[in-house]
DNA sequence: TAGATTGTTAATCGATTAACAATC
DNA sequence: TAGATTGTTAATCGATTAACAATC
């Protein structure tokens, strides 16, 4: 028999499960439970004990998890034990956002070059970065050795772009253009759309 | 036997249909089908068709489906045939991108207030909106009947934010901040955390 | 008509939950 | 020891897929 993949959708709570490990941490709490991480992030304790088995045994009978352990061996299993370079593509107001964030620092990833590809903004510094011409991203980035690229263009140039990244050897792109994206086997795509979120929610509404 | 509810993954969705829809109509196009849709969103065609069949019959055999009909029908659905004022929390850079997107137009929203604590952009001008008071968030919002709000403030404060909102009347959150929020029954939130979906990519790679 | 595609059913597949022995 | 909580199994529940009659 075939070892069995790890479900998607168990890789995508442990980012989850992650953050609020760090909150609790950051609160000078040292250990905790299935039942109180459940509570804290809306999921049963069940799920949350299953979900961990699939990558080891991380607790202790009767105290549940070390929070610094947990948290070192979810960093781990999402490879976030290491800080990623990241390429951010479009200087609008958006990009202009995250090239600024400090939201990065100790969750895996860092901002280490910016795109655009109007004249106007080329050269301009914003936050600690020179913004570099769009038509260098496959040259820059496939150099760097980046892959990872965070896309704020507007939709229409969106496609173009992430064909680009993928070039210049990108795996993994987190979208904030609102359309979706066609990328080959191999390559990660993430949506953020804001729209979308809302109309998640004004359906019950 | 009672009225089985439609789950919520379904719903989910339905945006992301939506977002594809208006992109073929933006094109020229008239109609699609379910094989079509699917491949455009990376969902297989049985179950775009067993998705919209919840909620009624908006195709025809032979044709597939008429996509300024089918974009209708989903705006109702989603309740995004109307258009929702939302206020916004927190004009640093990100809140301050986000009363300047422009991309909420046509997909049912409407940024139409914006706030914020600090002294010195209280009164100012961003976008369109002068910056008010975060004091002000349960009168105003309470007042102007608003039910959908952005947060963007930093995390530390991101729940007591909330509990304002939830005070005022709010019922949808989306939330930028990179925190777990608790809410009561019949508030719902939607998280925009770019750190956890550029983790949920890294396990990949 | 022939070809295409829907809406729906039944079968399959996968995810969640409940329960509990093990043990800290 | 008594209480708490894990990791895991089996049962339940729910979502996806395959297949096809209906029909445009």
């Amino acid at each position: 028999m075939t070892h069995r993949e790890t479900p998607d959708i168990i890789v995508s709570r442990l980012p989850v499960y992650l953050r609020a490990l760090s909150h609790m941490q950051a609160q000078g709490k040292q250990t905790t439970s299935s039942q109180e991480l459940g509570q804290q992030v809306g999921i049963s304790a069940a799920q949350i004990r299953k979900d961990l088995s699939q990558f080891g045994e991380f607790g202790k009978q009767g105290t549940g998890y070390d929070i610094g352990f947990l948290t070192g061996k979810l960093r781990e299993i999402l490879k976030v034990d290491r800080v990623w370079d990241v390429a951010v593509v479009g200087m609008g107001d958006m990009g202009h956002a995250i090239a600024r964030y400090q939201g990065f620092t100790d969750r895996g990833f860092r901002v280490s070059m910016v795109f655009d590809s109007e004249k106007t903004k080329i050269g301009e510094k914003i936050g600690n970065f020179i913004v570099q011409d769009s038509r260098e991203i496959v040259n820059a980035v496939r150099k760097a050795g980046i892959k990872v690229a965070m896309l704020c263009v507007p939709a229409p140039f969106a496609q173009q772009v992430a064909n680009q990244l993928v070039e210049a050897g990108v795996r993994a792109i987190l979208n904030y253009a609102p359309i979706n994206l066609s990328v080959p086997n191999g390559v990660w795509v993430q949506y953020l759309d804001p729209s979308v979120g809302l109309q998640r929610m004004t359906y019950y509404l």
